[in-house]
DNA sequence: CCAATTTTTTGAACAACGTTCATTTTTCTG
DNA sequence: CAGAAAAATGAACGTTGTTCAAAAAATTGG
């Protein structure tokens, strides 16, 4: 009869991961406190760390659900979308401005987030690397002179490119975009950036 | 006789930013504790409070000193490249991530410190707007369709994606373009997005 | 069904943090 | 040089994340 403390077990990992998720989708990450968390979650403060080796985890726990749900709405942004590879890749660009608006402190989270590079390697490398994937196939078609490690480098380089403009609009200091503005702005980067072969 | 006084509390000011800039630069801005920097500067912990009004304002006033060090080295990079405005570009980008790969702890420092949103309009409003200055002249020759505030938007857009590019390589996650291909990754960037107007 | 044992849950206690402020030390002034 | 003003000090406070002995609950053997 295991699987009975298992589930409740399971179950408390979803309060905390709930509640966690609220804290930092309401106040930010960095007033995420194990003490508010545990309470929301109607457990002992000491709880947590039964369920979680870390305050730490529990975020990148939350940040593995967070990406989840982006490559989600990715794919479905793919599915709707004209077949055309420009639309295709304005449509993740856009997308992704879009989550990235809607949910702030959520995604803030998946950057702002400090842990261990050898955590990092192991969990974000099967996680970060579907949003990647989505962007090869249609700058593929667009850039047929691009093998392929070039063409996956050259997808990294465009996601960083769209993420930049969204990572500092968000940030909300003078060099970012103004966030009325961040789709339609990336919206001009993707097109400039797939017009055409470069040297 | 107050000037004594006073250089004697510069003095102290300046002790505690090189030990806050040595210590967010050797071990990164998340381990800066005010009793270490206080030690290092060799002053009492509540000394730290006579000069800054708190831990993050001497981080603010190091994020200051560096962005200075940065605009310093872009202009630097203007005068001794070619006046080709295509080569000025491609000179600030490559100094903008070159001077990331250098410095990688006080750089992220300038985007990882949260600070209350009015202290940023007014203080980084003068500091960081020189980046853009650096970047509307070249680009506005080689997009002479752009009005004056289109252009700026398109300089802040290009300063993003190039930003965006150098942030997620030095996250070290795998959405990241790799270190030693970022300078020459930046490169190509700038060559793409300066390439011709967009409808 | 109960007692013994194992497992889980609990929250007081701890170390480390930023910050404050009464006290001491230093500096300036008449 | 004495008295006043200013500056430096570090003990103390409130909050953090984390631990762990003790309490509570669940499981098991007779």
């Amino acid at each position: 009869m295991s699987d009975k403390r298992e589930s409740r077990k399971a179950e408390l990992r979803g309060r905390l991961l709930d509640a966690a998720e609220a804290q930092i989708a309401r106040e930010g990450l960095a007033s995420l406190k194990a003490r508010e968390v545990t309470r929301e979650a109607g457990c002992a403060l000491g709880a947590l760390y039964n369920v979680f080796e870390d305050l730490d985890r529990l975020v990148l726990d939350v940040n593995l659900r967070t990406l989840s749900r982006l490559k989600v709405m990715l794919a479905e942004a793919c599915e709707a979308a004209d077949p055309t590879p420009r639309a295709q890749l304005e449509a993740l660009a856009t997308v992704y401005a879009e989550f990235a608006l809607g949910e702030p402190q959520l995604w803030q989270a998946l950057f702002n987030h400090r842990v261990p590079m050898e955590v990092i390697t192991d969990v974000y490398r099967t996680e970060h690397a579907p949003l990647i994937e989505l962007i090869v196939p249609p700058l593929g078609i667009l850039r047929p002179d691009l093998t392929g490690a070039n063409l996956v480098q050259r997808a990294r380089t465009l996601f960083s490119a769209v993420h930049g403009v969204v990572h500092l609009s968000l940030l909300g200091r003078v060099v970012g975009v103004p966030q009325e503005m961040l789709v339609e702005e990336v919206r001009a980067l993707v097109q400039t950036l797939t017009k055409e072969p470069v040297a």
